[in-house]
RNA sequence: GCCCCCAUCGUCUAGUGGCCUAGGAUAUCGCCCUCUCACGGCGGAGACCGGGGUUCGAGUCCCCGUGGGGGUACCA
């Protein structure tokens, strides 16, 4: 079994041709099958080595590897060799009619242009356009649709049958030479020997065409699967309307690509039992073309967030501390090697990876512990600090002096703030909020015994003494 | 215009003629947990596009509408 995910080179990988590259790699995986990968550059114009680039980018991000070199369809030699032999065989014929006056006729006349040109083709008959061409006229090469029907099995959608009449004699060479999609994606699975084809919806009107392709070029066809396309918010294709639709921008917003993946494969695609949330291991056991389903699925990126949530809290700490310390060394933040003590690291990322959906998230929750730089959120200060602040002085410094001498663990400093609370007759919450304020600049975070813990006791002093002093200044 | 595909809560989906008083997830609302925010737990509201058949019985099968999507290039 040999499968191929075909992109075009548009300088992306889009999360709909991200998802179909999934569908064919999970099956690939599972298959024990050999998953290849061709760039559809026969439009040398519109392709260059970046565009290439960013696919592969996206493919490598999504963990999605493919064997031997990317396939360069660098075949127009065997393209046109192709088309020469259907030439030969009487299945095409040369069109050296001129596109606009046909497609005026076709108009005119209320056919299709494909027909115009073939009427036209035969009354110049074959030794004409035999010698037309070998005095040097230019000519397309168009496939001859031969009569009857089409008939082919779609791994999602059944048994397909397309009236010949309906199809179009195509041009599978261009009058400058150059093959044509539909030939090339043909000639080129052929010779890579691809054995099931699966993309998008918006491929099934081709099919039939490339069918008979195959057929008259007597090639191995494979079987096709059509999966259905990728749809925004408002119901319509994706595209480039609703906002980010290239896989390595998530990249970018903190998304895992596991939770990517995950995602995507639930998009058209369910393993028929309750379960969501799953490792790539597990859908790759999972999947199955026989639960494709056939109706295109909005895109939802708050479904995509909670997702990635439930990912993040499952992946191992070290790992999220990778990216943690990438993060933060990013935005130049101070104090980075602190993570490098990785008992405190593991600590700190248990605690917090609860409360992030995304990487950003979590290394902005990360980022009071590591940084002694606070970030003092307004509200915050205003609610906890300003409403009264002789109070919030007051209890800060009888904190900060109770603590200091207390056990420095959870439970001691827990011991120790409660009893104060009591023998100050307040409610506990009255001297956390404004010592969250004061260790963290924040309205929320961690629990704040966890936060005194993590933070030792000379940092969490300071930055009481510190708090105090700024509310002073305020 | 012609051809093709599709249709269950807002969204992702389960459902293959009786198990459906239509299940799960997300989002949303309420409660609980609680020092905050999350996580988690419990509960609420929320869908079979419409009309005809077939059948003892239809979300499930058939037909017709309607709606959405795709194709119809010397694009890929």
């Amino acid at each position: 079994m040999r499968l191929r995910f075909a992109p075009s080179p548009t300088g992306y990988l889009h999360v709909g041709g991200a998802r179909t590259a999934i569908f064919n790699w999970l099956w690939a995986k599972q298959q024990g099958g050999v998953f290849l990968l061709r760039i559809e550059d026969t439009d040398r114009q519109r392709s260059s080595d970046e565009h290439t680039r960013a696919i592969l980018d996206g493919m490598s991000w999504l963990g999605l590897d493919w064997e031997g070199p990317v396939f360069q369809s660098d075949g127009v030699e065997r393209h046109r060799a192709d088309a020469l032999r259907l030439l030969a065989e009487g299945k095409a014929y040369r069109d050296f009619s001129d596109p606009e006056s046909v497609r005026d006729e076709a108009k005119e006349r209320g056919m299709h242009p494909s027909r115009v040109a073939r009427e036209k083709a035969d009354e110049l008959g074959l030794d004409e356009a035999v010698r037309r061409a070998e005095s040097g006229d230019a000519f397309a090469v168009r496939f001859r649709v031969p009569d009857g029907e089409t008939l082919f099995t779609d791994l999602v959608h059944g048994e397909m049958r397309f009236g010949n009449d309906d199809i179009d004699d195509l041009i599978i060479l261009r009058s400058d030479g150059t093959p044509v999609y539909n030939l090339a994606v043909v000639s080129d699975d052929a010779e890579m020997g691809i054995t099931h084809v699966i993309r998008g919806d918006d491929h099934l009107s081709n099919t039939p065409k490339q069918v008979l392709l195959y057929r008259a070029l007597g090639l191995a066809e494979p079987v096709f699967g059509h999966v259905p396309m990728i749809l925004g918010l408002d119901g319509k294709k994706l595209s480039k309307r609703h906002g980010v639709t290239a896989v390595g921008d998530y990249a970018s917003e903190g998304i895992l690509p596991e939770a990517m993946v995950n995602f995507l494969s639930l998009l058209g695609w369910s393993p028929g039992d309750d379960r969501e949330v799953m490792t790539t291991a597990e859908l790759v056991e999972a999947f199955g073309v026989d639960r494709l389903l056939k109706a295109g699925s909005v895109f939802d990126p708050e479904k995509l967030s909670w997702m990635n949530g439930q990912h993040l809290m499952r992946r191992p700490t070290d790992e999220l501390v990778g990216y943690v310390r990438d993060l933060l060394t990013g935005t130049g933040d101070a104090g980075v090697e602190r993570l490098d003590d990785a008992d405190w690291s593991e600590r700190l990322m248990e605690v917090i990876k609860v409360r992030a959906r995304t990487l950003d998230e979590l290394a902005d929750q990360a980022r009071p512990f590591v940084s002694d730089t606070l970030r003092f959120d307004d509200t915050a200060v205003a609610k906890h600090w300003m409403k009264d602040p002789g109070a919030a002085i007051d209890r800060l410094e009888r904190v900060s002096t109770s603590l200091e001498k207390a056990d420095w663990t959870h439970e001691g400093l827990e011991t120790g703030l409660r009893g104060l609370a009591t023998e100050m007759e307040v409610g506990a919450g009255k001297l956390i909020h404004p010592l969250r304020v004061a260790l963290t600049g924040n309205m929320a975070s961690p629990g704040i015994f966890d936060v005194l813990v993590l933070l030792g006791r000379d940092r969490s002093v300071q930055r009481m003494s510190d708090g105090v002093e700024r509310i002073r200044c305020l």
